[in-house]
DNA sequence: GATTAAATCTAGTACACACTAGAAAAGTCA
DNA sequence: TGACTTTTCTAGTGTGTACTAGATTTAATC
Protein backbone atom coordinates (compact mmCIF):
# COMPACT_ATOMS: atom_id res chain seq x y z
CA UNK A 1 0.00 0.00 0.00
CA UNK A 2 2.97 1.97 0.64
CA UNK A 3 4.53 1.65 -2.65
CA UNK A 4 1.70 2.38 -4.95
CA UNK A 5 1.29 5.77 -2.46
CA UNK A 6 4.83 6.81 -4.11
CA UNK A 7 4.43 6.11 -7.51
CA UNK A 8 1.07 7.59 -7.56
CA UNK A 9 3.13 10.79 -6.11
CA UNK A 10 5.68 10.58 -8.23
CA UNK A 11 3.11 10.72 -11.47
CA UNK A 12 1.58 13.50 -10.11
CA UNK A 13 4.49 15.40 -9.85
CA UNK A 14 6.13 14.41 -12.88
CA UNK A 15 2.81 15.52 -14.81
CA UNK A 16 2.09 18.88 -13.14
CA UNK A 17 5.99 19.65 -13.97
CA UNK A 18 5.19 18.89 -17.86
CA UNK A 19 1.92 20.90 -17.78
CA UNK A 20 3.77 23.89 -15.98
CA UNK A 21 6.35 23.96 -18.53
CA UNK A 22 5.67 22.14 -21.60
CA UNK A 23 1.71 22.72 -22.00
CA UNK A 24 -1.28 20.09 -22.31
CA UNK A 25 -0.42 18.81 -25.84
CA UNK A 26 3.24 18.00 -25.22
CA UNK A 27 2.66 16.35 -22.04
CA UNK A 28 2.13 12.86 -23.27
CA UNK A 29 1.84 9.74 -21.19
CA UNK A 30 4.94 8.19 -22.49
CA UNK A 31 6.65 11.46 -21.95
CA UNK A 32 5.33 11.20 -17.99
CA UNK A 33 6.53 7.36 -17.66
CA UNK A 34 9.73 8.63 -18.91
CA UNK A 35 10.68 11.18 -16.69
CA UNK A 36 9.89 8.62 -13.53
CA UNK A 37 11.47 5.53 -15.58
CA UNK A 38 8.20 3.83 -16.00
CA UNK A 39 6.88 2.34 -19.01
CA UNK A 40 3.76 4.40 -20.06
CA UNK A 41 1.23 1.40 -19.28
CA UNK A 42 2.28 1.08 -15.83
CA UNK A 43 0.23 4.71 -15.24
CA UNK A 44 -2.63 3.08 -16.50
CA UNK A 45 -2.52 1.26 -13.15
CA UNK A 46 -2.93 4.30 -11.02
CA UNK A 47 -4.80 6.25 -13.56
CA UNK A 48 -7.60 5.19 -15.26
CA UNK A 49 -6.68 7.77 -18.16
CA UNK A 50 -4.77 11.04 -19.12
CA UNK A 51 -7.46 13.16 -18.36
CA UNK A 52 -8.18 12.09 -15.04
CA UNK A 53 -4.49 12.39 -14.37
CA UNK A 54 -4.70 15.99 -15.23
CA UNK A 55 -7.88 16.81 -13.97
CA UNK A 56 -6.35 15.83 -10.51
CA UNK A 57 -3.08 17.53 -11.34
CA UNK A 58 -5.69 21.08 -11.44
CA UNK A 59 -7.64 19.95 -8.93
CA UNK A 60 -4.48 20.18 -6.84
CA UNK A 61 -3.13 23.81 -8.26
CA UNK A 62 -6.88 25.47 -7.65
CA UNK A 63 -6.77 24.17 -4.04
CA UNK A 64 -2.78 25.29 -3.52
CA UNK A 65 -3.82 28.44 -5.04
CA UNK A 66 -7.10 29.18 -3.03
CA UNK A 67 -5.59 28.61 0.44
CA UNK A 68 -2.49 30.15 -0.26
CA UNK A 69 -4.57 33.19 -0.54
CA UNK A 70 -6.99 32.74 2.39
CA UNK A 71 -4.24 31.96 4.54
CA UNK A 72 -2.78 35.49 3.45
CA UNK A 73 -6.02 37.24 3.91
CA UNK A 74 -6.66 35.57 7.44
CA UNK A 75 -3.35 37.06 8.46
CA UNK A 76 -4.46 40.49 8.39
CA UNK A 77 -5.64 42.32 11.19
CA UNK A 78 -9.14 42.85 11.96
CA UNK A 79 -9.41 46.93 11.63
CA UNK A 80 -7.62 46.38 8.37
CA UNK A 81 -7.76 49.02 5.20
CA UNK A 82 -9.82 47.33 2.35
CA UNK A 83 -6.86 47.92 -0.03
CA UNK A 84 -4.80 46.15 2.04
CA UNK A 85 -6.48 43.09 2.08
CA UNK A 86 -6.67 43.44 -2.09
CA UNK A 87 -2.86 43.91 -1.95
CA UNK A 88 -2.45 40.33 0.30
CA UNK A 89 -4.63 38.56 -1.97
CA UNK A 90 -2.62 39.55 -5.09
CA UNK A 91 0.68 39.25 -3.51
CA UNK A 92 -0.51 35.84 -2.47
CA UNK A 93 -1.54 34.75 -6.07
CA UNK A 94 1.21 35.93 -7.89
CA UNK A 95 3.40 33.94 -5.34
CA UNK A 96 1.45 31.07 -5.71
CA UNK A 97 1.35 30.68 -9.62
CA UNK A 98 4.78 32.40 -10.47
CA UNK A 99 6.79 31.16 -7.64
CA UNK A 100 4.98 28.42 -5.61
CA UNK A 101 5.63 24.99 -7.54
CA UNK A 102 4.00 23.14 -10.15
CA UNK A 103 0.23 22.29 -9.85
CA UNK A 104 -1.02 26.26 -9.64
CA UNK A 105 1.48 26.77 -12.51
CA UNK A 106 0.10 23.85 -14.65
CA UNK A 107 -2.73 25.24 -13.94
CA UNK A 108 -3.10 28.69 -15.26
CA UNK A 109 -0.73 27.28 -17.90
CA UNK A 110 -3.04 24.75 -19.27
CA UNK A 111 -6.01 26.64 -19.10
CA UNK A 112 -7.20 27.62 -22.66
CA UNK A 113 -5.74 24.38 -24.39
CA UNK A 114 -8.06 21.77 -22.37
CA UNK A 115 -10.41 19.47 -24.29
CA UNK A 116 -13.81 20.06 -23.24
CA UNK A 117 -14.70 17.64 -20.42
CA UNK A 118 -11.56 18.84 -18.31
CA UNK A 119 -12.57 22.80 -19.09
CA UNK A 120 -16.44 22.09 -18.26
CA UNK A 121 -14.84 20.16 -14.94
CA UNK A 122 -12.35 23.04 -13.48
CA UNK A 123 -14.97 25.69 -14.00
CA UNK A 124 -16.55 25.29 -10.94
CA UNK A 125 -12.75 25.50 -9.34
CA UNK A 126 -12.43 28.72 -10.96
CA UNK A 127 -15.89 30.07 -9.84
CA UNK A 128 -15.57 29.52 -6.36
CA UNK A 129 -11.73 31.55 -6.86
CA UNK A 130 -13.26 34.09 -8.16
CA UNK A 131 -15.62 34.98 -5.37
CA UNK A 132 -12.97 35.29 -2.81
CA UNK A 133 -12.08 38.70 -5.68
CA UNK A 134 -15.48 39.63 -5.93
CA UNK A 135 -15.80 39.70 -2.10
CA UNK A 136 -12.86 41.90 -1.80
CA UNK A 137 -13.87 44.07 -4.46
CA UNK A 138 -17.09 44.40 -3.02
CA UNK A 139 -15.98 45.40 0.29
CA UNK A 140 -13.41 47.66 -0.82
CA UNK A 141 -16.28 49.64 -2.72
CA UNK A 142 -18.87 49.46 0.40
CA UNK A 143 -16.56 50.95 2.47
CA UNK A 144 -15.39 53.95 0.16
CA UNK A 145 -12.52 52.90 -0.15
CA UNK A 146 -12.41 51.98 -3.56
CA UNK A 147 -14.16 53.72 -6.61
CA UNK A 148 -17.88 52.35 -7.55
CA UNK A 149 -18.48 53.67 -11.06
CA UNK A 150 -16.71 50.81 -12.81
CA UNK A 151 -17.93 47.19 -13.63
CA UNK A 152 -16.77 45.21 -10.39
CA UNK A 153 -16.64 41.96 -12.56
CA UNK A 154 -14.78 43.67 -15.66
CA UNK A 155 -12.37 44.79 -12.68
CA UNK A 156 -11.54 41.27 -11.31
CA UNK A 157 -10.90 39.62 -14.40
CA UNK A 158 -8.60 42.53 -15.39
CA UNK A 159 -6.76 41.92 -12.13
CA UNK A 160 -6.42 38.25 -12.17
CA UNK A 161 -5.68 38.46 -15.88
CA UNK A 162 -2.57 40.45 -15.60
CA UNK A 163 -1.70 38.02 -12.67
CA UNK A 164 -2.04 35.01 -14.91
CA UNK A 165 -0.85 36.36 -17.85
CA UNK A 166 2.34 37.13 -16.16
CA UNK A 167 3.44 33.42 -16.22
CA UNK A 168 4.09 33.93 -20.17
CA UNK A 169 6.45 36.08 -19.96
CA UNK A 170 7.95 36.53 -16.08
CA UNK A 171 11.23 34.48 -15.30
CA UNK A 172 11.86 33.49 -12.08
CA UNK A 173 15.94 33.86 -12.85
CA UNK A 174 15.29 37.80 -13.10
CA UNK A 175 15.86 40.18 -10.87
CA UNK A 176 11.89 41.09 -10.74
CA UNK A 177 10.55 38.45 -7.19
CA UNK A 178 6.84 37.16 -7.93
CA UNK A 179 6.18 39.06 -4.95
CA UNK A 180 7.72 42.03 -6.79
CA UNK A 181 5.12 41.25 -9.74
CA UNK A 182 2.51 41.01 -7.33
CA UNK A 183 3.39 44.36 -5.99
CA UNK A 184 3.40 46.32 -9.24
CA UNK A 185 -0.31 45.22 -10.39
CA UNK A 186 -1.05 46.32 -6.98
CA UNK A 187 0.52 49.39 -7.45
CA UNK A 188 -0.78 49.91 -10.95
CA UNK A 189 -4.42 48.55 -10.63
CA UNK A 190 -5.15 50.29 -6.84
CA UNK A 191 -2.85 53.37 -6.75
CA UNK A 192 -2.80 53.72 -10.44
CA UNK A 193 0.14 54.93 -12.66
CA UNK A 194 -0.48 58.27 -13.21
CA UNK A 195 0.35 61.46 -10.97
CA UNK A 196 -0.92 64.10 -9.24
CA UNK A 197 -4.98 65.19 -9.76
CA UNK A 198 -6.91 62.95 -12.22
CA UNK A 199 -9.88 64.05 -13.44
CA UNK A 200 -12.79 62.40 -12.16
CA UNK A 201 -13.51 60.23 -14.61
CA UNK A 202 -16.45 59.10 -16.02
CA UNK A 203 -17.31 55.79 -17.27
CA UNK A 204 -20.81 54.46 -18.10
CA UNK A 205 -21.16 50.07 -18.17
CA UNK B 1 -3.63 32.75 -60.97
CA UNK B 2 -7.26 34.50 -59.59
CA UNK B 3 -8.87 31.20 -58.35
CA UNK B 4 -5.58 30.19 -56.27
CA UNK B 5 -5.87 33.58 -54.70
CA UNK B 6 -9.53 33.10 -53.65
CA UNK B 7 -8.84 29.23 -52.33
CA UNK B 8 -5.80 30.50 -50.05
CA UNK B 9 -7.81 33.18 -48.73
CA UNK B 10 -10.22 30.97 -47.65
CA UNK B 11 -7.59 28.54 -46.27
CA UNK B 12 -6.12 31.47 -44.24
CA UNK B 13 -9.92 32.83 -43.31
CA UNK B 14 -10.78 29.21 -42.12
CA UNK B 15 -7.33 28.38 -40.27
CA UNK B 16 -7.81 32.01 -38.54
CA UNK B 17 -11.48 31.40 -37.58
CA UNK B 18 -10.21 27.70 -35.81
CA UNK B 19 -7.41 28.98 -34.36
CA UNK B 20 -9.32 31.82 -32.59
CA UNK B 21 -11.67 29.77 -31.36
CA UNK B 22 -10.35 25.94 -31.27
CA UNK B 23 -6.29 26.38 -30.37
CA UNK B 24 -3.52 25.31 -32.27
CA UNK B 25 -4.11 21.82 -31.53
CA UNK B 26 -7.54 21.67 -31.73
CA UNK B 27 -7.15 23.18 -35.09
CA UNK B 28 -6.34 20.11 -38.11
CA UNK B 29 -5.65 20.54 -41.64
CA UNK B 30 -8.50 18.26 -42.15
CA UNK B 31 -10.87 20.48 -40.21
CA UNK B 32 -9.81 23.51 -41.92
CA UNK B 33 -10.27 21.88 -45.60
CA UNK B 34 -13.50 20.55 -44.34
CA UNK B 35 -15.04 24.00 -43.48
CA UNK B 36 -14.23 25.32 -46.75
CA UNK B 37 -15.14 22.04 -48.70
CA UNK B 38 -12.17 20.92 -49.83
CA UNK B 39 -10.22 17.62 -49.56
CA UNK B 40 -6.75 18.02 -46.74
CA UNK B 41 -4.54 17.18 -49.23
CA UNK B 42 -5.81 19.88 -51.33
CA UNK B 43 -4.49 22.44 -48.63
CA UNK B 44 -0.63 21.36 -49.20
CA UNK B 45 -1.16 22.90 -53.16
CA UNK B 46 -1.39 26.41 -51.70
CA UNK B 47 0.96 26.02 -48.30
CA UNK B 48 3.62 23.53 -47.74
CA UNK B 49 2.95 22.59 -43.92
CA UNK B 50 0.40 23.12 -41.58
CA UNK B 51 3.09 25.47 -39.73
CA UNK B 52 3.85 27.46 -42.73
CA UNK B 53 0.02 28.31 -42.95
CA UNK B 54 -0.69 29.00 -39.40
CA UNK B 55 2.65 31.36 -39.12
CA UNK B 56 1.04 33.07 -42.05
CA UNK B 57 -1.97 33.71 -40.00
CA UNK B 58 0.34 35.25 -36.92
CA UNK B 59 1.69 37.60 -39.43
CA UNK B 60 -1.57 38.84 -40.34
CA UNK B 61 -2.76 39.26 -36.80
CA UNK B 62 0.37 40.97 -35.43
CA UNK B 63 0.86 43.20 -38.59
CA UNK B 64 -3.18 44.12 -37.81
CA UNK B 65 -3.10 44.34 -34.16
CA UNK B 66 0.06 47.23 -34.76
CA UNK B 67 -1.86 48.86 -37.60
CA UNK B 68 -4.81 49.66 -35.04
CA UNK B 69 -2.55 50.73 -32.33
CA UNK B 70 -0.46 52.92 -34.63
CA UNK B 71 -3.44 54.22 -36.56
CA UNK B 72 -5.22 55.20 -33.38
CA UNK B 73 -2.39 57.00 -32.27
CA UNK B 74 -1.58 58.88 -35.44
CA UNK B 75 -5.08 60.54 -34.88
CA UNK B 76 -4.01 61.93 -31.86
CA UNK B 77 -3.47 65.68 -31.79
CA UNK B 78 -0.04 66.97 -31.19
CA UNK B 79 -0.50 68.72 -27.95
CA UNK B 80 -1.66 65.30 -26.17
CA UNK B 81 -1.30 63.87 -22.85
CA UNK B 82 0.74 61.03 -22.93
CA UNK B 83 -2.06 59.54 -20.78
CA UNK B 84 -4.39 60.26 -23.67
CA UNK B 85 -2.03 57.57 -25.52
CA UNK B 86 -1.82 55.17 -23.49
CA UNK B 87 -5.82 55.46 -23.55
CA UNK B 88 -6.08 55.33 -27.22
CA UNK B 89 -3.47 52.44 -27.33
CA UNK B 90 -5.20 50.33 -24.77
CA UNK B 91 -8.99 51.02 -26.41
CA UNK B 92 -7.40 50.15 -29.88
CA UNK B 93 -5.41 46.92 -29.03
CA UNK B 94 -8.91 45.51 -26.81
CA UNK B 95 -10.39 46.25 -30.00
CA UNK B 96 -8.48 44.76 -32.33
CA UNK B 97 -7.86 41.59 -30.24
CA UNK B 98 -11.47 41.15 -28.56
CA UNK B 99 -13.44 42.16 -31.17
CA UNK B 100 -11.36 43.22 -34.46
CA UNK B 101 -11.74 39.72 -36.29
CA UNK B 102 -10.15 36.18 -36.14
CA UNK B 103 -6.38 37.10 -36.46
CA UNK B 104 -5.46 39.77 -33.74
CA UNK B 105 -7.50 36.93 -31.82
CA UNK B 106 -5.86 33.74 -33.50
CA UNK B 107 -2.37 35.03 -32.42
CA UNK B 108 -3.33 35.67 -28.50
CA UNK B 109 -5.27 33.00 -27.88
CA UNK B 110 -2.98 30.61 -29.27
CA UNK B 111 -0.06 32.02 -27.39
CA UNK B 112 2.00 29.50 -25.33
CA UNK B 113 0.28 26.39 -27.38
CA UNK B 114 2.34 26.65 -30.44
CA UNK B 115 5.71 24.32 -31.42
CA UNK B 116 9.25 25.89 -30.81
CA UNK B 117 9.76 26.47 -34.28
CA UNK B 118 6.63 29.22 -34.37
CA UNK B 119 7.17 30.50 -31.21
CA UNK B 120 10.65 31.81 -31.91
CA UNK B 121 9.53 32.75 -35.71
CA UNK B 122 6.99 35.49 -33.70
CA UNK B 123 9.29 36.57 -30.98
CA UNK B 124 10.53 39.34 -32.93
CA UNK B 125 7.11 40.25 -34.10
CA UNK B 126 6.19 40.69 -30.42
CA UNK B 127 9.36 42.76 -29.20
CA UNK B 128 8.51 44.91 -31.76
CA UNK B 129 4.88 45.63 -30.60
CA UNK B 130 6.33 45.91 -27.32
CA UNK B 131 8.22 48.57 -28.50
CA UNK B 132 5.57 51.36 -28.95
CA UNK B 133 4.26 50.23 -25.54
CA UNK B 134 7.93 50.95 -24.07
CA UNK B 135 7.89 54.23 -25.92
CA UNK B 136 4.25 55.32 -24.56
CA UNK B 137 5.31 54.38 -21.08
CA UNK B 138 8.90 56.25 -21.27
CA UNK B 139 7.33 59.21 -22.39
CA UNK B 140 4.62 59.48 -19.75
CA UNK B 141 7.50 58.86 -17.05
CA UNK B 142 9.67 61.50 -18.44
CA UNK B 143 7.03 64.19 -19.21
CA UNK B 144 5.98 63.73 -15.23
CA UNK B 145 2.78 62.55 -15.90
CA UNK B 146 3.17 58.55 -14.75
CA UNK B 147 5.19 57.55 -11.86
CA UNK B 148 8.47 56.63 -12.40
CA UNK B 149 9.01 54.50 -9.12
CA UNK B 150 7.45 51.23 -10.96
CA UNK B 151 9.72 49.22 -13.11
CA UNK B 152 8.55 50.22 -16.60
CA UNK B 153 8.72 46.49 -18.62
CA UNK B 154 7.24 45.32 -15.80
CA UNK B 155 4.66 47.73 -16.02
CA UNK B 156 4.13 47.08 -20.07
CA UNK B 157 3.33 43.64 -19.52
CA UNK B 158 1.14 43.95 -16.74
CA UNK B 159 -1.20 46.26 -19.39
CA UNK B 160 -0.15 43.60 -22.28
CA UNK B 161 -1.08 40.92 -19.98
CA UNK B 162 -4.50 42.41 -18.28
CA UNK B 163 -5.51 43.10 -22.06
CA UNK B 164 -4.72 39.35 -23.37
CA UNK B 165 -5.92 37.64 -20.72
CA UNK B 166 -9.61 39.23 -21.68
CA UNK B 167 -9.66 36.72 -24.72
CA UNK B 168 -10.36 33.82 -22.24
CA UNK B 169 -13.44 35.43 -20.69
CA UNK B 170 -14.72 38.59 -22.65
CA UNK B 171 -17.83 37.45 -24.50
CA UNK B 172 -18.88 39.28 -27.49
CA UNK B 173 -22.57 38.65 -26.82
CA UNK B 174 -22.61 40.56 -23.22
CA UNK B 175 -23.49 44.25 -23.06
CA UNK B 176 -19.87 44.87 -22.07
CA UNK B 177 -17.73 45.80 -25.37
CA UNK B 178 -14.63 45.47 -26.31
CA UNK B 179 -14.08 49.25 -26.02
CA UNK B 180 -15.57 49.06 -22.25
CA UNK B 181 -12.78 46.57 -21.59
CA UNK B 182 -10.12 48.61 -22.85
CA UNK B 183 -11.48 51.86 -20.92
CA UNK B 184 -11.86 49.81 -17.10
CA UNK B 185 -7.87 48.85 -17.85
CA UNK B 186 -6.98 52.36 -18.30
CA UNK B 187 -8.81 53.32 -15.65
CA UNK B 188 -7.65 50.88 -13.75
CA UNK B 189 -3.80 50.65 -14.83
CA UNK B 190 -3.55 54.66 -15.24
CA UNK B 191 -5.80 56.56 -12.23
CA UNK B 192 -6.44 53.76 -10.39
CA UNK B 193 -9.42 51.78 -8.41
CA UNK B 194 -8.50 53.83 -4.99
CA UNK B 195 -10.43 56.57 -3.93
CA UNK B 196 -8.62 59.56 -3.03
CA UNK B 197 -5.14 60.21 -1.64
CA UNK B 198 -3.23 56.87 -1.30
CA UNK B 199 -0.11 57.00 0.57
CA UNK B 200 2.75 57.63 -1.71
CA UNK B 201 4.01 54.42 -2.46
CA UNK B 202 7.68 53.37 -2.14
CA UNK B 203 8.48 49.57 -4.28
CA UNK B 204 12.06 48.84 -5.11
CA UNK B 205 13.14 46.94 -8.36
C1' DG C 1 10.03 -21.07 1.64
C1' DA C 2 5.29 -21.10 -0.34
C1' DT C 3 1.25 -18.42 -1.38
C1' DT C 4 -1.00 -14.56 -2.52
C1' DA C 5 -1.48 -9.80 -3.78
C1' DA C 6 0.43 -5.59 -5.73
C1' DA C 7 2.93 -3.32 -9.18
C1' DT C 8 5.23 -3.12 -13.48
C1' DC C 9 6.47 -4.70 -18.03
C1' DT C 10 6.15 -6.54 -22.95
C1' DA C 11 3.70 -6.35 -26.83
C1' DG C 12 0.42 -5.04 -28.95
C1' DT C 13 -4.43 -2.32 -30.99
C1' DA C 14 -6.84 1.40 -32.98
C1' DC C 15 -7.02 5.89 -34.31
C1' DA C 16 -5.89 10.69 -35.60
C1' DC C 17 -2.47 13.31 -37.38
C1' DA C 18 0.57 15.72 -40.96
C1' DC C 19 1.94 14.84 -45.22
C1' DT C 20 2.90 12.50 -50.25
C1' DA C 21 2.24 10.54 -55.08
C1' DG C 22 -0.03 10.39 -58.89
C1' DA C 23 -4.50 10.44 -61.28
C1' DA C 24 -8.44 13.24 -62.40
C1' DA C 25 -10.88 17.39 -63.09
C1' DA C 26 -11.35 22.29 -64.00
C1' DG C 27 -9.87 26.28 -66.12
C1' DT C 28 -7.23 28.97 -69.97
C1' DC C 29 -6.22 30.28 -74.46
C1' DA C 30 -4.65 29.30 -79.32
C1' DT D 1 -11.72 21.88 -80.46
C1' DG D 2 -7.35 20.76 -78.68
C1' DA D 3 -3.18 21.49 -76.07
C1' DC D 4 -1.70 23.06 -71.91
C1' DT D 5 -1.65 24.69 -67.10
C1' DT D 6 -3.66 25.06 -62.73
C1' DT D 7 -6.13 23.19 -59.15
C1' DT D 8 -8.29 19.45 -56.66
C1' DC D 9 -9.07 14.67 -55.59
C1' DT D 10 -8.28 9.62 -54.45
C1' DA D 11 -5.68 6.72 -52.01
C1' DG D 12 -2.35 6.01 -49.58
C1' DT D 13 2.30 6.26 -45.93
C1' DG D 14 4.46 6.81 -41.60
C1' DT D 15 4.39 8.48 -37.08
C1' DG D 16 2.80 9.42 -32.50
C1' DT D 17 -0.96 9.10 -29.50
C1' DA D 18 -3.94 7.09 -25.70
C1' DC D 19 -5.00 2.92 -24.18
C1' DT D 20 -5.48 -2.62 -23.45
C1' DA D 21 -4.38 -7.65 -22.47
C1' DG D 22 -1.91 -10.70 -20.45
C1' DA D 23 2.60 -12.25 -18.81
C1' DT D 24 6.18 -11.19 -15.36
C1' DT D 25 8.28 -9.45 -11.67
C1' DT D 26 8.37 -7.45 -7.04
C1' DA D 27 6.73 -7.09 -2.40
C1' DA D 28 4.05 -8.76 1.68
C1' DT D 29 2.16 -12.51 4.64
C1' DC D 30 1.82 -16.79 6.67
Amino acid sequence: MKKSDRARQDILDATASSLATAGYTATTVKSIAETIGMQDASIYYHFSSKDELVGEVLDIGTARAVTAVDQALAELQDDHDPREALRVAIIAHAEAVLGGGDYPRANVRTFGQLPPDLTHRHRQGHRNYGQIWTRLIDDGVESGALRGDLNRSVARLIIIGALCWAIEWFDAGEEVSAADVGEHVFQMVVNGLSIGEHESPAVSV
